[in-house]
DNA sequence: GGGAAGACTGTGAACGTTAACAATGGGTCC
DNA sequence: GGACCCATTGTTAACGTTCACAGTCTTCCC
């Protein structure tokens, strides 16, 4: 307390003074160079305690075109897929030592992607994580900016660039099959927007299931992720005759389902079944308890980290994986046998 | 296609060259530094184009002191009250021209805090949010490395730091009067863990609302914001006689209340009404939809930025702030009469 | 026509770090 | 004992930008 503005910051040079060394060896203490005496460095080291000095990334980062720090573009991290995403790559990230700079996108178009790939990119980091799961983002990343590295989630095909998902078809099999063996004549199903890769490929898994065991696919009922669309969904489901098994592409929309359900007086799982898809922390607590496929957010996010990390830090030319993670399946209280 | 490293990014003195005028009047094209010729400014753009120059963001950092970065500092990001906020604050951020750095702690304790804010202080922030609504994280808060400028998002009484919050308080009592006015004779209360602000607010603000009414208060029941300390919580007040209206202090919570209520038989709302907080997208699909409190994060985030860059970019003393957000209440199917 | 004000542009020096290279000193090996 | 190596340290020059200041060229006024 006094000073209007504390005395400005200790840079490398006072701190070498302060130890009566060069500004080099001070970096060289810093980055841990082999080749300084023990002594010498015990000197160095508190001469920047006495200092309180710090250093400063920004220049380090000037000269060593190396920022630490991993861009992560994102669409809607209010949702809980996208936030459980971003929070394990956050932590990965970190425990890598890296520093993590977010673009959340309101609304995916080409342009909305592109620019946020630049903003990151004119930042200076080192690698990006793209989470965005639509198609549209995903063709973007083709004809990228080249020079960082970049990895996406949930990014389908992937031309160019490296990929880390769950195995979304699987999902979609695991929860058609376990209706099916339950008894159910066929399996209906709410999807997710058609521009959705993950939407896709729930739907893909549910038509290889019933494909295989020879049932005919009634026509999917269309939502957008959200409760009421699958309330919605429900309210038309709870109309028609013959509906016994419902796959729902997200446990929000299922959420939806087992209300409209509930409100025409259809039990769950007495006349209709329901599996959901995400295992989101309500889940367990829904009326009734609902059966779904998990993700493992966490693991995806730790893997996407390590993937760019291998580009980043890796040498050589860089190889363009495919990581897929496999999903869970959590039987709980509203399936029931035919 | 072709060299495997495209040849080194132009920097500004490239494009001089290339316009043919000095390095500082392409800065001061980029600038906007008023006293460039109209026909020069043209020339230096057409260069830049060409070239594809991008601005080196990090040199120029180092130069002006200034990173167009702010920090964030979030507990769990993957619950919706902090997920909302964080997006609420990007998008903000964003729109001011800032890039957002952000740092999710596992856990909150004294250090945890701590480093986050060192870690972002050394990455060179221009300022610092902090959504961390526990006790123990604002406390910290108030001896922080000076120079940067800090906004506490919930941060409680705020020694020192500007602090931007929802008025629990009145939520906790705006959800009591309404149970009160309904003919309840008293309310019981489902609360957040002991060491968070915003639980304590709710608490204060039910037991004001009991009091003014001059009932009495009946023993809290202690919950951790998940859906299955709800739950318990729920069990217990069904076995308890008497109990015809409770406020539970997030939705989640009141999720799993409900849940148990339905287990054991006991009707919602017509034995015993409820209210949550929160509005999450999910409640209004709850069995029934659940009256509750809503609180409007993006105003949080929003207003967070707008006192972070005052602090920033204002002259003169650092005022310190306080903004209070008013809760709203979202009416719907979990509360009746008495 | 002399001078001053202002518009426009250029030059050199920061900013704080790491990289590259040079210098010193002590030892080892033959 | 001289060549050579290695550990340790220092010196100088980047990195790519902005800032401070110094020009130059108009223009305009008396």
């Amino acid at each position: 307390m006094g000073s209007s503005q504390a005395r400005r910051m200790p840079v490398m040079a006072d701190v070498a003074r302060e130890a009566g060394v060069s500004h080099q060896t001070v970096s060289r203490v810093l980055n841990e160079h082999p080749n300084v005496r023990s002594e010498t460095r015990t000197r160095v080291l508190e001469a920047i305690d006495k200092l309180g000095y710090r250093r400063n990334l920004v220049a380090r980062a000037l000269v060593t075109k190396h920022s630490r720090t991993l861009g992560v573009v994102s669409f809607d991290t209010t949702l809980y897929g996208p936030a459980s995403t971003v929070y394990g790559i956050e932590q990965a990230a970190r425990a890598a030592g890296y520093f993590v700079s977010i673009v959340s996108l309101k609304s995916i178009d080409r342009s909305g992607v592109r620019d946020a790939l630049d903003y990151l990119a004119d930042q200076g980091v080192d690698g990006i994580v793209v989470v965005a799961p639509q198609r549209s983002a995903a063709q973007t990343l083709a004809d990228l900016a080249p020079g960082v590295p970049i990895v996406a989630v949930e990014g389908g095909e992937a031309g160019d660039v490296s990929v880390v998902c769950v195995d979304q078809v699987e999902g979609g099999r695991l929860a058609t099959e376990h209706l099916l063996a339950l008894g159910h004549e066929t399996v209906w199903h709410v999807r997710g927007p058609s521009d959705w890769l993950e939407a896709e490929g729930r739907v893909a898994g549910w038509r290889a299931a019933l494909a295989q065991a020879g049932r005919a696919a009634p026509e999917p009922l269309a939502g957008d992720w959200s409760p009421r669309s699958g309330y919605e969904a429900g309210r038309s489901l709870a109309s028609m005759a013959g509906v016994s098994a419902v796959f729902v592409a997200n446990d929000q929309m299922a959420l939806g389902v087992l209300r409209a359900f509930s409100e025409q007086g259809v039990k769950v799982p007495d006349q209709v079944s329901v599996v959901g898809f995400d295992d989101i922390p309500e889940s367990e607590f829904f009326s009734p308890p609902l059966t779904t496929i998990r993700q493992d957010f966490d693991a995806v996010g730790r893997n996407s980290i390590e993937v760019l990390l291998r580009q980043i830090e890796g040498e050589g030319p860089r190889a363009c994986e495919r990581l897929v993670v496999p999903p869970s399946f959590v039987v709980r209280a509203s399936t029931a046998r035919a």
